[in-house]
DNA sequence: GCATTTTGTAAGCGCTTACTTACATATTAA
DNA sequence: TTAATATGTAAGTAAGCGCTTACAAAATGC
């Protein structure tokens, strides 16, 4: 991949900003530029056009998945506290995201395949890592018999749920509940169930 | 309001697919007028502008929320099959309002103050409804001591997660298990937990 | 059968966009 | 100190966009 100078860098910055908030058409070049403090010519020096510039963006800033990373430092926490603790990074990572899951949310049918193929790397990931995290809780008889793979999609879903409402939609703006509030009442649920 | 004819409300049913596919930037009045087979002159006989076509969209196409009906059909039956009833219910109603869903997630930002009071009227009129059934459920003590509106919150944002990245983000066709199993596996969870 | 209403066709305006060219200036490297 | 590189300024092109005007044609109503 061609090495990013500085000026590269900034306007890639201001690209993936511009990008998730105004969408592709919505972000002109123009303001890209502008946003980057450069001259809109100096813009298409680094790059051939705004395809291209996208297309930068989306290699760039891919996701990088750490959750795999996290297990080994929750593996003899007791089954509620690691639950919590993936939880509440699953959220921040998340949060160092948002800006590319917006992207992606927005465009994902100006680039279906590029986008989804990002989005279902990061999610797959996730997804397999929880679910061997609950297969060897079960071999232990610490969990119950479910699928591992729906426990992984119901614990992930709701947070995210949580987190686009939150930091997407921005009703945190008229929420009462602090997020460690509610993280911790999905992990209480996702554990102990609510039937009696 | 104005009352609609058969020809405005092909612009309307057209500018609703095209806003919530290309946004509000990328779909043309052009565009617009084509997919509703009629002459762009006749869009701006129907709308003063482009702008106001997006606020009829809105305006027509606002959720109405239904889930509060539902909920005499399943008192009577057993809380997890309730809860399964509810569960595929709600992602039948969002499979109908997919369009507008997915135009809120993409253009929140340009419309900010309208579209987030569309979505959060839906949202908290969701979770109202289902915090009070399991209020009731509790005084009944069929339900444990939890949060009714993290429950609430919960529940709804696994399956609206699934559904996402079903309908929206069509992972469905990388999926191997049905929608049936992996609702009934959520809800299975939902009501059970995961623990031991 | 005629009047009214609705829509289509055609052309166009003013503006914006992505992108290019040419020359000047600033910065960096040799 | 000079050469090379990177960026800024200015002007411009071609295409497309939102929207308008004028006239013709089709559909509807009385």
């Amino acid at each position: 991949m061609q090495e990013q100078t500085y000026t590269g860098q900034r306007i890639l910055e201001s690209a993936l900003h511009l990008f998730s908030t105004r969408g592709y058409v919505g972000a002109t070049t123009r303001e890209i530029a502008k946003n980057a403090g450069i001259a809109e010519v100096t813009l298409f020096r680094h790059f051939e056009s705004k395809e291209k510039l996208f297309e930068s963006v989306l290699n760039t800033y891919s996701f990088l998945p750490a959750l795999k990373g996290l297990l080994p430092q929750v593996a003899d926490k007791p089954y509620e506290e690691a639950m919590l603790t993936i939880a509440t990074r699953f959220y921040e990572k998340l949060t160092h995201r948002k800006e590319m899951i917006k992207l992606i949310q927005a465009e994902v049918q100006r680039y279906p395949e590029k986008l989804l193929s990002i989005h279902k790397t990061f999610v797959d990931e996730l997804r397999q890592t929880l679910a061997g995290y609950f297969k060897d809780l079960q071999k232990k008889k610490i969990l119950a018999d479910f699928d591992p793979e729906i426990g992984a999609m119901a614990f992930l879903g709701m947070c995210f749920s949580y987190f686009n409402s939150q930091e997407i939609l921005m009703h945190k703006k008229h929420t009462q509940k602090t997020k460690e509030e509610t993280l911790s009442g999905f992990v209480k649920i996702f554990v102990r169930g609510t039937a009696v």
